[in-house]
DNA sequence: GACAGTTGTGCAAACGTTTGCAGCCCATTC
DNA sequence: GAATGGGCTGCAAACGTTTGCACAACTGTC
């Protein structure tokens, strides 16, 4: 019962067919396989078969350096958005052999360390790196260290580095484009942290968006969440509204705070988009079912991890190459959580395209 | 630049302190460490600072035949109710120095079959499933050839197998259960695939709960889904749709079926709750976001994966112990989805109790 | 028929650990 | 002071591969 059935090793092919294990290597070896004569080759696959082979990866990894696994950093597994990415970088990985191993960091940076020490200790051949800070240690480390990594969702201020990310100026510019188009003159901001370049380069689209529309900031309306969270959207939410200024729109910087902005829309009797349009970024699973379904920002999510662990299996081949800095273009998605606002119908002005 | 720098081992150390590598690994070794003197010992830890010494897991996996690592099956990556459960089980084996690798199927068998002939190749020290169906060829290929492994959400048919799994019946009779006490009669049920266990039990847990409350089942308000998704949730509300057969509240089999059967009754124009009520089942993220808010069960996917990670490192460590089979109590959260019958005010009938 | 060239196979070292065994030294005991 | 014993440390084998090198057996050429 408890007999784990004993492993068979190349000697054993080996003895059994009358050769040396060397040889049964070669054969075994996609690369190598062409060294050994068709006769010996098939009887050494047949016996392998024969005997249920399989190789021992630590043998091999041991003997070549190459564990043929990568390592994965996402901030916060809790959240949909990352689901769709892992999925995506270990369709792309599996097929060529890779195992896919992940670590959850909660955006704490002591996490992230050690989980970047253990992928190290694992050696991995690569790692995909969601957790980024507009400036990172980690990213230097990696960087110095020579590991293949790519970053993906968040990027940071360093150059040369491969990445795929949203293109989220264009993003930002295109929400504030919708709502100046539907009338609104008003449009507050729920910004997430600006540490992270999701955070920093979104807001920044937002203010370009407001420079292209010919309307002002005003600084009332904006308040910054200390994370991408449902919680700190309606905090920030809060801290708008204290400020007791009108505004007619607020666009969240992802589809987390901008439920926390309709949280306190509620707490406050406002109807969206009746009283005040949200929108959100990401366009996470299941925002179309939302009350109100949520005008949002379109992220290819599977896409870009798809294109992240092609990326990285090109570094991990040759390394030489140059980085690889890839932008998705973004795509708004209008639903029922932005119209006309409500400072329109009152004054009747009219929509300045 | 790409001077990787060279790797230092044991013997770098011992060289450099004038000792034995094997005295270096014993001091390394929280188990052997009491085996050498404590001056030794410090000059070892040292040193070994000094180099900034990381063991080569490769080595010394081939060496002990453990590799720290386990294997997690999922079927979509894309259901938000796996991230949680990733993350609880990354939470407690991180803790214990054990990584984890997981594998996305996509509900197929032969993506099945291969992820866990991976996970064997990578000898992995035990798996995590949450891929079973009620009889299943990789269980009991895991249960024969003892791997250490332990099912969550998902349970098999087999007995004495490590499992952690909402109570699925009672959790079937509480949703009818509530929907009784609101006043419904005609209840219909939107039906998971019966080859899984979630989808077989939740049902069952309907069809006591029918007796429980004196109702007589109706097949022709019974649909079932191939798959537990959206699509497939639409799909068996059209089903039941078409029948012809008046009912006032539909449970499904889980949150995204839910899902599908709002979709259905948009398009035929009926409101929730007022003309039928809707239940799911899983209370996945931002269910209480949805329109309207999902009446659902809930059941503690971070605490399922703990807890399945808390049992598999047992097994790990004492193979021989006997099953533990986890069965966690579910809970029902009552949301805008359900609420009186309309029927019930055409008819005045008293809600019976 | 000697020689160079080609092709196919075996040999053995190496990757970095862990661990049973042997042996040393020192303290304890009679 | 010799014998016993226990505590530390070194030695070397082993884990299962991969791969540079040597070598044997052919093939073809002059």
């Amino acid at each position: 019962m408890q007999t784990h059935k004993p492993r068979i090793t190349l000697k054993d092919i080996a003895r059994n067919v009358g050769v040396h294990s060397s040889t049964v290597s070669r054969v075994l070896n996609p690369d190598t396989r062409k060294m050994v004569t068709k006769r010996i080759a098939d009887r050494v696959i047949h016996a392998s078969e024969q005997l249920g082979y399989r190789p021992n990866t630590f043998a091999q990894s041991l003997r070549t350096n190459r564990s043929y696994t990568v390592g994965v950093m996402v901030p916060d597994l809790t959240n949909p958005a990352f689901g769709p990415i892992i999925k995506g970088i270990d369709n792309v990985l599996e097929q060529s052999g890779y195992g896919v191993i992940v670590a959850n960091t909660d955006n704490v940076l002591e996490k992230e360390k050690r989980s970047v020490d253990k992928f190290h200790e694992r050696q991995v051949d690569g790692l995909i790196i969601a957790t980024a800070r507009r400036l990172d240690d980690v990213v230097i480390t990696c960087l110095e260290e020579g590991t293949p990594f790519v970053l993906v969702v968040r990027s940071t201020i360093e150059k040369g580095v491969n990445s795929v990310v949203s293109d989220e100026i264009v993003g930002g510019q295109m929400i504030v484009s919708h709502l100046a188009q539907l009338g609104h003159k008003k449009i507050a901001y729920v910004a997430g942290p600006q540490f992270l370049s999701t955070g920093f380069e979104r807001y920044q689209g937002y203010l370009q968006g407001l420079k292209n529309a010919g309307l002002e900031l005003d600084e009332d309306l904006v308040a910054i969440g200390d994370a991408f969270t449902e919680e700190e959207g309606r905090q920030a939410a809060i801290m708008i509204n204290a400020n007791q200024k009108p505004f007619t729109a607020i666009v969240a910087a992802n589809d987390l705070m901008a439920l926390g902005c309709y949280d306190e829309l509620i707490t406050k009797g406002l109807k969206c988009p009746d009283d005040v349009s949200v929108v959100g970024y990401d366009d996470m699973p299941f925002t179309r079912h939302f009350n109100p379904p949520l005008t949002t920002v379109h992220t290819p999510l599977l896409d870009v991890g798809m294109q992240a662990a092609r990326i990285l299996l090109e570094r991990i081949w040759k390394p030489e190459q140059p980085a690889h800095a890839l932008k998705l273009q973004p795509h708004l998605i209008v639903r029922g959580s932005t119209g006309i606002p409500s400072s329109f119908s009152e004054t009747g002005t009219k929509v300045t395209n």
